[in-house]
DNA sequence: TTGTAGGCGTTATCAG
DNA sequence: CTGATAACGCCTACAA
């Protein structure tokens, strides 16, 4: 079993120096031609590629971007991990993804490992527990050793970076726009508890597509979801007997448990209760019916995080005191669920 | 904006050598009580962390795992991902993730750029592309340069290494008996071309049972998907008119679209026609009717390619010529979908 | 045209 | 008890 092959060895099987064997890799022009055909032929020969651990502890940069989310298994943030690598690719970084999990002590752990040489920058998207307990010293601490910080979808206002977004307030007004376009008044919201920071801007889009309609918005309409993985339960026994003509969901699996439930009742999607969801998933793409939702462009996220967070790391370093807050558009996309 | 401390940092600071803050820091012996809680404080409050990358120099290893998957949007692949980030996280393993989007090259590219310095082991889920072109170079390779490899799911018979697998056969056979033994007997199977080795292996097992049930084989009622983007074409097309009483689908999706398609065709799904699908995803759970699906469980999958990566990467290395194959148990989980 | 030396951050060995 | 030195693999300025 043969170990990966060093400049030094190369240099001693060749009886040249290391650093001829370096400078003739580089095809610098200091090598005679003929050292340098040598040393290349025998590189190639016994496939010589560069360390790059030894790269990075040189250069100070090790060419890769760490990204934390919060959760791996989601259609959303695989999606801007495609983004993301797509063009990190392109330039020649890696990526490295960790998930917190959603719990706060892993989202700092993960951060610090990798701060601590692995990732140049990164990208980030907190984790629930961290909106709720407000400590953000991890982040904090990595820029200011120097490292870039990128948040995208669930960003905190409080930190100064480069974010970026959608405007999930006016994602849900839009949403919530065409089920009143199409005639719908009373139109329920299942949402989230208030300190995800989309859950609470997405029912603040709600609000304002009522109030622009004049509808003074009914609290019995208003379904704040606690436990995701018992939303079905909380969505049947708030939605029993309630009179609606549509439901606004923050998310596909609370639409779809909508669907699920109107339906146990007798009634029918989209015929007599309308649905819209956000993100577009798969569920949403093939669901009977399949749903009408506001897409969030999570591949555009991902290239615009990426692409902002290279050019910080390539950019010059004077200039970095700017931050920029990206806002990707959201759009409305038209399925059955809300069919006439 | 400071940067990161190093040792030497500190040492100049407290005006002792390189040497004596490493060891102080380590609680070694050979320090003073006195320096060591000096320069412990000073660390502290320095918020100093050994530089990863120096270490993977010094120690030649570097504590990483890299994970070559197909597709990044999969909740399969997320999900073994999810429980290799789980053990390698336990024992203080980091995971690098990379996709290579079904494509050869790029499956190339990431697995070199991991091998030359940023991984100690992999664990690889091959490429379509891959299967197809047999080229396997790349594998060999790292293999050969000592790098470990375990391969899961989309594994390579040629290679010789660590597996994690399903038994595909035995879990399509276990589907399709299922179906037989509901009084099916006109059963119709949507797979894939026979380049992708799970394909090919639960088309198999769906022939073995219909064989153990002395049911000669239909051709007509074999479908081969060859572009899985068009696929409710090639369904609704190859369903037309036929006469069967239930389906076998290698996958979410094409169980999702026959359903679509039988529906759309009047015929009613369980009543009429049962289906059953291959992995238990999103689509499964929540599709209406749910869909009995053969559970690939993933997580212990990527538990399991982990703990074997791991093993082998501590092991001592003279034992290491040992190659295992894990055969994960699939179980089949019964929902509507084939409800009487 | 080639080689030497120093350094990136760390640790281990050995000398003081 | 403390410090100097070498080494991990690579690059580059500066000799020779």
């Amino acid at each position: 079993m043969k170990q990966k092959v060093t400049l030094k060895q190369i240099a001693k099987e060749l009886d040249v120096s290391i650093s001829t064997v370096s400078k003739a890799l580089k095809d610098s022009v200091e090598i005679s031609l003929d050292t340098r055909q040598k040393v290349k032929a025998f590189a190639k020969l016994y496939n010589y590629k560069p360390n790059n651990i030894a790269l990075s502890l040189k250069n100070r940069k090790t060419k890769t971007i760490g990204v934390i989310i919060p959760e791996i298994v989601h259609h959303f943030f695989t999606t801007v991990i495609g983004g993301v690598e797509k063009v990190a690719n392109e330039k020649g970084y890696n990526v490295i993804i960790c998930s917190s999990n959603n719990s706060f002590d892993k989202e700092v752990i993960n951060m610090e490992m990798l701060a601590s040489g692995s990732a140049d920058g990164f990208i980030l998207s907190v984790a629930k527990e961290t909106q709720l307990k407000k400590d953000y010293h991890h982040i904090q601490e990595t820029m200011n050793q120097g490292m870039p910080v990128v948040m995208f979808d669930r960003i905190i206002d409080e930190i100064v970076c480069d974010k970026v977004i959608i405007d999930d307030t006016k994602g849900a007004q839009m949403a919530t726009n065409h089920l009143l376009s199409l005639g719908c008044r009373r139109i329920a919201i299942l949402t989230t508890v208030d300190y995800i920071s989309v859950g609470k801007l997405r029912t603040n889009g709600y609000l304002n597509a009522l109030r622009s309609y004049d509808i003074v918005h009914d609290d019995s309409l208003i379904l704040k979801i606690e436990d995701i993985d018992h939303c079905e339960e909380e969505i049947e026994e708030f939605l029993k007997d309630k009179d609606i003509d549509a439901v606004f969901a923050v998310n596909e699996l609370f639409a779809v448990n909508a669907i699920k439930v109107l339906r146990n009742s007798g009634k029918n999607v989209p015929e007599e209760v309308r649905v819209v969801g956000f993100t577009d998933g798969i569920l949403a793409k093939h669901f009977i019916p399949s749903l009408t939702v506001i897409s969030q462009h999570g591949e555009e996220m991902g290239e615009r995080a990426a692409t902002i967070l290279i050019d910080k790391l390539e950019g010059s370093d004077d200039l970095t005191e700017e931050y920029k807050t990206v806002i990707i558009d959201t759009s409305l996309v038209e399925r059955q669920s809300t069919k006439k």
